[in-house]
DNA sequence: TTCCTTTAGTAATACGTATAACTAACCGAA
DNA sequence: TTCGGTTAGTTATACGTATTACTAAAGGAA
């Protein structure tokens, strides 16, 4: 019968007293009604079993009190967030900003939003990433990961969790909840090294990144220039900064012999960092040396970088769009698909 | 001794029997343990009332259910969300980024996660803003609000969320956790207009933006013309965008007199399209029209651009730094304070 | 009057965690 | 033997919300 439990009910509470945000309940004190009836009223626009008169007065009360519902309450109970998560390796190369207004134009009017998270590229940051989510913070996400593989991520998805990658090529279906947005990497470089060709060039050096799309934009290169019967020259330096891409453009100007006439960067940041290093040595772009870039990020433009563009706002928007399908009811259970967009070649003075 | 309550005990659970998350109870329940026991040891680095053999086979049991603590439960019980927001108006100006990784870096060593609002500088996603962190999804915010004042921001230091602002001027102290950093955004301008004077320029125009930091900038910009003897030229644009500025420099030179020989751009986005409108029209910079800008973003030394260097990573760290301490156990008590930054004119090609 | 239906709510519970308060079992000392 | 202390935990509760199941009171029909 646990009668000792006739405890006082302990004088403390809180005991900073804070004024703090107020609560249904208080909202349920001040208007004389229960804490239930409050909840209703404020979340569904129309409710039976309150009358106009008391539905009033509760809403009227909570606008007083400056009620805001508190989220991570609301999170425990409905398992639902209303944050998609957006991850990306370096929120200061200029290629991911566009793709995060994409995205947010996107869920922002579907009642997500987007919050960012930086892995700065590494690993342990990306593992880091997995981590946060499998907290539970976001109800879907987009992500470029340049280390991580499927197995590792497979985990969000068995969890409940859809993810759309960003991706440099197609992948095949598969049974979980990842897509995958991507244009053809390959054939992007692809064409851009045609064009190198069909300029004259014959001694065109490419500048990689260790990781993430560049190998695959590699490849492209590489096989027209042996096809073209020429061999491809490659140059890796460690991540898609400028410094990394001047570093590069110094070892190839440092050269003897073989020093190309023409340089395509990885990413346009390579090939900015590429065309300072350049000018840094008295060389004029194009007519000392040709330099085209990969992106088409806004200051491609104004430095008149030749370069493929990747319709960013566009990818990020497609990727909103896909996880906001995934969580409709039912959603998670379509087969993962990969969703392509067209690139193109945009023809500047760099070239 | 409510015996009616002996109901059966509500089959349905979770309908979905999602595979789910494993929780506390679940390694309770497998450890043979209470749930107690188990935040206990999960929590804690020394637990002196759990002997190690248990303590371990917790932590196994934890390690192979994989398991993660529940973010929302963990907020919503200890009103912590170890978060820092980051609300700026917009991500694409590459001015952000760079204050963000400062935020990043600081943040990231103390334990906070940073999360980016972007208002696009429209004072209803500013004061969604405001609605969002009170929702208390964030522990502190660092901002930049173009249309609110503090009173509309006084709430959420009552709320207890310490706020640090980027801000164009000293601020004087209050007695609310609202702090700020700024560089002196007058002096700055003033010291721009002074080294185009020098440079033999008379007819200065300045583009302006309709909200923000550009009209502190157009301040001391306008007082050391009058104080020149020169009279100040103003073209306001709407935003922040480089099209914008293309916009105003078009309006410029579209002038049958008084056309400007040099012209400061309130931001380096701004100046940026006066760039690439002065280029579109034929003119040489710095020969035919000189160009200047303010915050020095990466691209800036790439284009040449002479321009005032804000340090925003130092800013950012600086913000993070201060809001670390306001959190400390007290730390929402101390007055609010306003930290300067030194700025540096950096002298480039395009003046 | 009795029964049913509607109105206007309320009470209870669950979400997953952190923590304060408690306790059963055992050992050693006075 | 009784008391005190340690060991190894457990129980209970709170955080704020959403939702299901319930109910008291009033009104109307038979």
């Amino acid at each position: 019968m646990t009668t000792s439990t006739t405890r006082t009910k302990r004088a403390k509470g809180r005991d900073t007293a804070a004024p703090g945000r107020p609560t249904q309940k208080d909202i349920a004190l001040a208007a004389g009604v229960s804490q239930a009836a409050v909840s209703l009223v404020l979340n569904k626009a129309e409710t039976p079993s309150v009358p106009v008169a008391t539905r009033t007065r509760i809403l009227e009360v909570a606008e007083e009190l400056g009620y805001r519902p508190n989220h991570p309450a609301r999170m425990l109970r409905s398992a639902r967030t209303m944050t998609f998560a957006c991850v990306i390796p370096d929120i200061t190369n200029p290629f991911y900003p566009g793709l995060v207004r994409g995205l947010q134009t996107v869920a922002g009017p579907a009642g997500y939003d987007v919050l960012i998270f930086d892995t700065d590229g590494r690993p342990e940051r990306e593992a880091r990433a997995i981590d946060w989510l499998l907290q539970g913070r976001a109800d879907g996400v987009v992500a470029t990961f340049f280390h991580l593989r499927v197995p590792q991520l497979a985990v969000l998805a068995r969890k409940g969790i859809p993810l759309v990658r960003l991706e440099s090529q197609h992948k095949p279906d598969g049974p979980l909840a990842i897509d995958s947005v991507y244009i053809d990497n390959a054939e992007a470089a692809a064409a851009m090294t045609r064009l190198l060709i069909a300029r004259g060039h014959r001694r065109i050096a490419m500048i990689q990144a260790e990781f993430g799309p560049s190998h695959r934009r590699a490849q492209g290169y590489g096989a027209v220039m042996r096809e073209a019967g020429l061999s491809p020259d490659f140059v890796t330096d460690s991540a898609y900064s400028e410094e990394s891409g001047a570093r590069a453009m110094r070892r190839l100007l440092d050269r003897k012999r073989d020093r190309p006439t023409a340089v395509f960067g990885a990413s346009d940041v390579l090939a900015l960092g590429a065309m300072e290093a350049a000018r840094a040595a008295g060389l004029s772009i194009p007519g000392d040396i040709a330099i085209a870039g990969f992106d088409d990020i806004p200051v491609a433009k104004l430095l008149g970088l030749t370069t493929v563009r990747q319709p960013e706002f566009d990818l990020g928007a497609l990727a909103a769009e896909t996880l906001v399908r995934r969580l409709q009811p039912g959603g998670l259970k379509a087969p993962g698909k990969s969703h392509e967009l067209k690139f193109e070649i945009i023809k500047r003075s760099s070239v």
